[in-house]
RNA sequence: UGGGAUAUAGCCAAGUCGGUAAGGCAACGGACUUUGACUCCGUCAUUUCGCAGGUUCGAGUCCUGCUAUCCCAGCCA
């Protein structure tokens, strides 16, 4: 199985193998490159699975890097989360933990080396100026910098200047010197280093100069030895200015492998009725709209663990994905399919009844009191039995009764015999009503010559309930989820609306007086069970007694 | 209109030298069932690989020409 998945190929497996067996010696060596800017969701999954799946399926190595360049969105407080999430996962990148800002110094030794090779000057166009058609161009027109010619020691001096601190915020910035004319703008004479008087979270106020991604990102992945940078599909116009710094900034034998570290570009995923707007999700969380972060409706994988999802069911959706450059909208069934598949196999089986009625045997002795051992595992009998007891009064689910059946409803109807699963056959005789014509209870008979729910002549019975004993339930909350959005293709978002006009106002259900099995109570949180004919639920890690559902035993979220 | 990319079923996706369209999800039948779950069996691209030509004994794969969609002009990553 596990060498099977091993076994599919995509793109990126051919190049890297193109690559290995033009140079025999050559380690493979990925990273995967956060920017520690907010929460790591489902979409970063996706790569998060290619660096560090690539690196192990060919025998090499990955490496964790924050790539934190720019000190005015960053914050270290998303750094521990990163990681946690990322070691949920199962990836490990073992001592190879890095920061992008830890290559500011070489970063700026690179930049010199640049500006005194002719390849860099110093621009003073201000970022109004920039974004002018008469210095920018268009696509028919080179960009202008009149500070193209600047001398190299005058740039030289500026820089350094720059770096001391002596300008303002967009007074100067470093551009690399390649092609005004370019057809690409990211090769028009890119800017590589701009002015921020902004403290960095890890330097302080050490800098107030920092170099721009495409800039530094080929920097740091040359200088930690990786020899594939995998990244996604925008940056694919990039790649002439990546290979660029790389041919230019390093001198021969300075690099490991020549033509490496080489980038190669990969479709985004895009999942259906999901949001990974990192700006709609944080307004949720501001507004209170979720719970938090780890709301278990949030596309975090802090709040898809919060939900039940484990990482290994994740991760097989996202192999399942596969990986190609085409665009993609994912079906979320997939996802769904994953964890419900692993749950099957997993979850211990337990009874919960969400909207409770009464049953009185009307045959059954007040006094008497048995217990049935229910399987933990419809077909895992070595996860073993638990005793279950029954009585006198019952309850079973609002949904498992018909006081009017239609056709083909099996279940409990009024004169028809019914499975109390794992015990007595019953029938339904009389329903005794309120005042208001709500059902109060069910007086039913069992017949007592069934054990274990099989007759004693043998005869068939199509339905099968559940049912609990009035001394064997604690009340509990059950949080049923929905997507968050109605969206169901998150880029087809009509123009002038936004996110938060297709918000699912029934994205949670919270149903209060359901009744469990007792032995619950005492459930870890985290913990996941199926309950029976319901679907998959997990001990809320916040909530007392409260059980957040995975999955429903079908689909949960809607059909086209 | 400049540059870059993509196009195989409802949704993903495999398809190394051209050799006769994998797999998963979804769907639909049916069997089984003490969870209407699970499992199992079957169906699901055959004038077909965006369209039109061409080369070839043979084209999803090669050539030519179209078309559609997406991305790019941050001192973000």
């Amino acid at each position: 199985m596990e060498e099977k998945r091993q076994e599919i190929s995509n793109f990126i497996t051919n190049f890297i193998k193109e690559d290995l067996a033009a140079n025999p010696e050559m380690k493979i060596h990925t990273r995967f490159p956060p920017e520690p800017n907010g929460y790591l969701h489902i979409g970063h999954c996706k790569a998060m699975a290619i660096d560090f799946g690539m690196a192990r399926r060919f025998g090499g190595i990955c490496n964790l890097r924050m790539d934190d360049t720019n000190p005015a969105k960053e914050e270290t407080e998303f750094v521990d989360a990163i990681q946690e999430d990322i070691h949920w996962l199962g990836f490990d990148w073992e001592d190879r933990f890095f920061y992008g800002s830890d290559y500011f110094e070489k970063d700026y030794e690179f930049a010199v080396r640049l500006i005194k090779k002719g390849l860099a000057y110093v621009c003073e166009l201000s970022p109004e100026e920039m974004r002018d058609p008469k210095y920018c161009g268009d696509v028919n027109h080179p960009a202008v910098s009149p500070w193209r010619d600047r001398p190299i020691e005058e740039s030289l001096d500026l820089f350094e200047r720059m770096k001391a601190g002596e300008f303002p915020d967009g007074k100067y910035t470093l551009r690399a010197k390649i092609d005004l004319a370019s057809g690409n703008f990211w090769l028009r004479d890119p800017a590589i280093y701009r002015i921020r008087h902004v403290d960095h979270h890890r330097q302080g106020s050490k800098w107030c100069i920092y170099p721009l991604y495409d800039f530094a990102h080929p920097i740091q992945d040359a200088l930690e030895g990786v020899t594939h940078s995998l990244c996604d599909i925008n940056y694919e116009i990039h790649r002439p200015l990546y290979n660029w710094v790389i041919e230019n900034v390093f001198e021969e034998g300075e690099l490991a492998y020549k033509g490496f570290p080489r980038q190669i570009e990969f479709a985004r995923m895009n999942l259906t009725y999901t949001v990974l707007s990192k700006r709609f999700l944080r307004g949720l969380v501001e507004d209170g709209v979720v719970d938090g972060w780890d709301d278990p409706r949030m596309p975090t994988l802090c709040g898809l663990r919060r939900r039940g999802y484990s990482g290994e069911a994740i991760l097989k959706f996202v192999e399942g994905a596969g990986v190609a450059k085409s665009e993609n909208l994912i079906d979320i069934h997939q996802l769904e399919a994953c964890i419900r598949d692993e749950l099957n196999d997993t979850a211990y089986r337990r009874i919960a009844i969400q909207k409770p009625i009464k049953v009185v045997l009307t045959n059954y002795p007040e006094d008497q009191k048995e217990f049935f051992d229910l399987p933990n595992h419809p077909q895992k009998p070595e996860l073993g039995t638990r005793p279950v007891p029954f009585t006198r009064e019952l309850y079973i689910d609002e949904s498992d009764f018909a006081e009017v059946p239609p056709s083909k409803f099996f279940r409990m109807k009024p004169d028809g015999e019914v499975r109390l699963m794992g015990a007595y056959l019953v029938t339904c005789n009389e329903i005794i009503k309120n005042e208001d014509g709500s059902i109060k209870e069910l007086h039913c008979t069992a017949d007592l010559e069934t054990r274990n729910g099989m007759p004693a002549d043998g005869h068939k019975v199509k339905g099968t309930i559940h049912w609990l004993s009035a001394e064997n339930v604690i009340p509990a909350t059950l949080r049923l989820y929905e997507q968050l959005t109605t969206l169901e293709d998150p880029a087809a978002l009509p123009e002038g609306k936004t996110y938060t006009d297709f918000l699912n106002p029934e994205s949670l259900k919270i149903v209060d007086g359901a009744l469990l099995e007792a032995n619950l109570a005492e459930a870890k949180a985290g913990e996941k069970f199926q309950f029976v004919r319901d679907g998959y639920y997990v001990k809320d890690t916040k909530y007392e007694n409260t059980f957040n559902r995975v999955v429903g035993l079908k689909d949960s979220f809607p059909k086209k």
